[in-house]
DNA sequence: CCACAAAGTAGACGGTGACAACAAAGTCGT
DNA sequence: ACGACTTTGTTGTCACCGTCTACTTTGTGG
């Protein structure tokens, strides 16, 4: 009879995504600087040393980390949007509702996204952090193209868009105002905004 | 002839005062995170466990300085809001931008102030981030008298103000925009807002 | 089939926050 | 003026963490 325990391999073989799991589902918990490696391994069943084998330093797990989150971010707000529907207003709505949802549901990760304090030279999570302001580019372009905004400055308004989003996401995670207030806020928001850019009449 | 040499006395006398200074000046160098207690007592010169007799932990040493930082940034948009015009206008942009620019140079604590993260049950904090809130509104309802404003709803504005400016600060802090374009940002939020939310003709 | 690369292990080092036991200095009542 | 008490700083210790080096196991391609 041969050996039926369930004896862990000596090769994990999927350590990198087991490690990156393990670590969104920690910074949920305790935050970003809770994060131990020493701990992942042991929750994983692999020695202390094994991340190092994925990931140089802790910082390279928190890029990558951050990284994945502006890809997963991208995808929530394009499916929000091929959901939404064809009006500029609503579509905006649809757009920032979710930003605001995933922005407090996954706080210490936005913390983490917008931290800046990536590797030097780390292209890559600049690189990923573009699609959403891609798709936001994308959105005003289409509000423009209805007449639903003034011509001319677009990628401000979009930068300012997103930051007010950011913050309101920051002060309601910060526990500054009550996230009972959250959709309040971003409906108040995305009105202000509707009205302050819209073309002179 | 006496002992002349510039030992240091058993007492430091000013060690908490002195702590929050170091502490203040290693988090615009080196953000938060960085932040090493002992660090702090190897540079101000006394044992590693001395900031314990004031900081029972690190993250009370954080929260003062959080604390602090609330009470600095009050004073800071409080001699702006003095010194400005008296027109609505000039005194929303005097605001705002004072805000934008401790935030931009304050980064590490920004985000300290609001990470959210203070001690359970940690009122002060929430105490002193009362008082900006506090100016912005006052500020708001000036604005409301001078008819600059429609009515109703001044909380949420105020917030949403605010929220705005942080955001900015937060996506100039994560190098997701340049620095350069921190106050054409500013300029056009401050416009938009005030298209936005100016009584209807 | 075997050399070699990839992936995981074991052990060590310096640094850190927290804690306890102790020492010096200030304070205050008598 | 002086001794008890409180405040403030010191020394030593512990567990934990990130990182590094050296070693072992496993998979793979010539």
């Amino acid at each position: 009879m041969p050996d039926t325990t369930d004896e862990r391999p000596y090769h994990h073989g999927r350590l990198r995504a087991a490690l990156l799991d393990a670590a969104e589902r920690r910074m949920r918990e305790q935050g970003a600087d809770q994060l131990s490696l020493r701990d992942l391994a042991r929750e994983i069943g692999v020695s202390h040393a094994a991340p190092r084998r994925h990931f140089p330093d802790r910082q390279a797990l928190l890029d990558a980390l951050a990284e994945d989150g502006f890809t997963r971010l991208d995808t929530v707000l394009r499916t929000a949007l091929t959901g939404a529907d064809k009006d500029f207003p609503s579509r905006v709505r649809a757009t920032m509702t979710a930003y605001a949802h995933f922005a407090t549901e996954n706080a210490a990760l936005l913390e983490l996204m917008y931290a800046g304090k990536h590797r030097p030279g780390g292209t890559r999570i600049v690189k990923a952090a573009e699609a959403p302001f891609e798709l936001m580019n994308e959105l005003l372009v289409e509000g423009q193209a209805q007449g639903a905004l003034q011509p001319g400055a677009l990628d401000r308004i979009g930068i300012i868009l997103l930051a007010t989003l950011q913050g309101i996401a920051a002060i309601i995670n910060g526990n500054i105002v009550e996230r009972e207030l959250l959709d309040d806020l971003v409906d108040t928001a995305i009105d202000q905004f509707l009205r302050g850019a819209r073309p002179l009449p």
